[in-house]
DNA sequence: GCTTAAAATGAAAACGGTTACATATTAATT
DNA sequence: AATTAATATGTAACCGTTTTCATTTTAAGC
């Protein structure tokens, strides 16, 4: 394999000429320019990046940590951070990483062992031991999506709070006071401020919060299909339910159609994340849109800037959303 | 940031022996062992990997190219290749290519660049521009899933002919005689073979071809929609309508239902690659079901072995597929 | 206890680039 | 044409490891 020496030799120049020609042009004669790369075609040269990385210190790698790559919310995501990664110049190390600690800390390791230099989350855990944190006692990282808001690292997320009071306000006037959810996960925070936000909502309509109509889930299909069927046998059964995401929402109408009971005739649903499907299930699902490649562009941005040392404070943003009616939600008929 | 010649001068030893220590531990007696270790703590030595990669010459990363992580089907594929690769001490660099070339070269650059080791493919292009090819002419490469088979690289893949075979064989032992066709892209290689194996169960049934039964498609939903709408409307209905994947048939359903017609009464639907959601549409979705973690499994196995040179001629997997019959499909009552 | 082989360690040269600094060349100014 | 400033190029140190080779220490054999 060719190395710089090679077109040095070659071109009848030094290496730094070579080094110059190639990183910063102008600062090299057109004359000495063309020679320089006229060696480089002919020796066949690519450049050992990892040499260059290493000596430079900089990697222009980002690691990015997701739960599941499948999950289609968050492969939109991923879209929108590959975008703009490429145009910044940095490459995105994408970790798929199950909930594993172990492929967490793993990947995440890349930043303290000069792999990457920085790391985005898009989940709740935090922070890291000791082995991963820099000398000034943070690791260059945004968080985004599922947010711990500890104030110490930049964060991307939605005011899921304010959506899930969105969703929860439709309902209302749609005339459904007993309006069930089937939420997330507990250890998501997520799963608590839309909850919160539920509340808001039926609080404000004078309507009493009742914990019974509180279903676990846990994000998937199955975990709402469950739930579902749950709540087809119930005997004072809720007119609309509120599901955490769109999955857990196609799940839920699944078993509702199974226990011949009608969507939205007999049961409203809405779901959370605008998915691909959800305008393709029957009915179509009324639920909360995202913009989930703007999240990932500016989580990208906003560690770039992180690590050129262009942010002051830990910054937050708030992304906006949109609430979605299809035709799975309907007025109260009971 | 601690480096190893602060370690050697704590522990009152050379870097070699450090590097000993961290290494190959054996090679190193179990007195100086423990004083080197209590100085790692002591300063907290973090090693730069981007140097020991860069001087070893081994980087342990393994470039996967895949056209969407959305794709649920690829994400188990992932899931698959991520736990193989951690078994054999490897990093999975993901790369959510999206069909854009540029994104596919300055990835699969990688390799040559040093960066990674090998690359494995989910996809059908083919073969890179020379300034990606190693000295010997070839990539340390691996197709997997859409293969390109000219015999260059190792390749695991399904036997989609027969698979295609076998669930149009399923299609027409439910007396379907007029079975329609919604295609993937022409320019994948999996849609030509699908449509062979297609064709084999109907010359092997005695029915005549009907270039007409074939619709076009991308292995969207929407695709699968708008097919499917244009079916509704056809004066001479087909009976059942095979999509190339599932995503597909979830929106020819979708379409059906809208035109009032009954899936599977009125028309049959069979998918490819049983995706999660398959399971939880209305009706179920009859489909083929792919071993897509062992996929991933096998396509790092084989490239590892590949990197160790412990592989002579380009081997060539299959894998094996299942036929997964729910109630998308019927008896033709045409 | 002496010789010899084996094991442990250290010194220093790589690996392939980048970059500070010194020097040579060219252009600008008078 | 001489002086000076600006530009282009070369020399060599350096990044943090690994690894070869030489040297020292320990263990083994008699």
């Amino acid at each position: 394999m060719a190395n710089i020496r090679d077109v040095a030799d070659s071109a009848g120049v030094s290496v730094a000429t070579v080094s110059r020609t190639l990183q910063q042009p102008e600062r090299v004669s057109p004359k000495t320019r063309n020679k320089v790369m006229a060696a480089v075609q002919a020796v066949g040269y690519k450049p050992n990046l990892m040499a260059v990385k290493f000596r430079s210190g900089k990697t222009h790698n980002l690691v990015v940590l997701v739960p599941t790559v499948a999950n289609v919310f968050f492969a939109r995501v991923i879209s929108g951070m590959q975008e703009a990664a490429a145009e910044l110049g940095y490459s995105i190390l994408l970790a798929n990483t199950l909930g594993n600690s172990e492929i967490e800390s793993h990947y995440a390791k890349m930043v303290s062992t000069s792999q990457a230099d920085g790391l985005i989350q898009l989940r709740a855990h935090n922070p890291f031991d000791a082995t991963m944190i820099n000398d000034n006692g943070l690791l260059p990282m945004v968080n985004a999506c599922e947010v711990i808001d500890d104030g110490q690292y930049p964060v991307v997320s939605l005011d899921n709070r304010a959506a899930a009071k969105a969703m929860t306000e439709h309902l209302i006037s749609l005339g459904h006071t007993r309006i069930a959810m089937i939420k997330g996960p507990n250890s998501s925070p997520l799963t608590q401020e839309r909850l919160v936000g539920y509340k808001d909502a039926l609080a404000q309509a004078n309507i009493a919060f009742d914990e019974s109509l509180l279903f676990p889930g846990d994000f998937t299909l199955q975990a709402g299909y469950n739930a579902g069927e749950t709540i087809s046998h119930l005997e004072s059964r809720p007119t609309a339910v509120f599901c955490e995401n769109d999955e857990t929402a196609i799940g839920a109408m699944q078993a509702f159609k199974q226990a011949n009971l009608h969507v939205p005739n007999d049961i409203s649903v809405a779901g959370f994340d605008d998915i691909a499907f959800s305008a393709f299930v029957d009915p179509p699902l009324t639920t909360i849109a995202q913009p989930a490649e703007e999240f990932g562009r500016t989580a990208v941005t906003l560690l770039v800037d992180l690590l050129n040392g262009k942010v002051r404070k830990a910054p937050k943003v708030i992304m906006p959303f949109e609430l979605i009616v299809r035709e799975s939600t309907g007025k109260a008929l009971g």
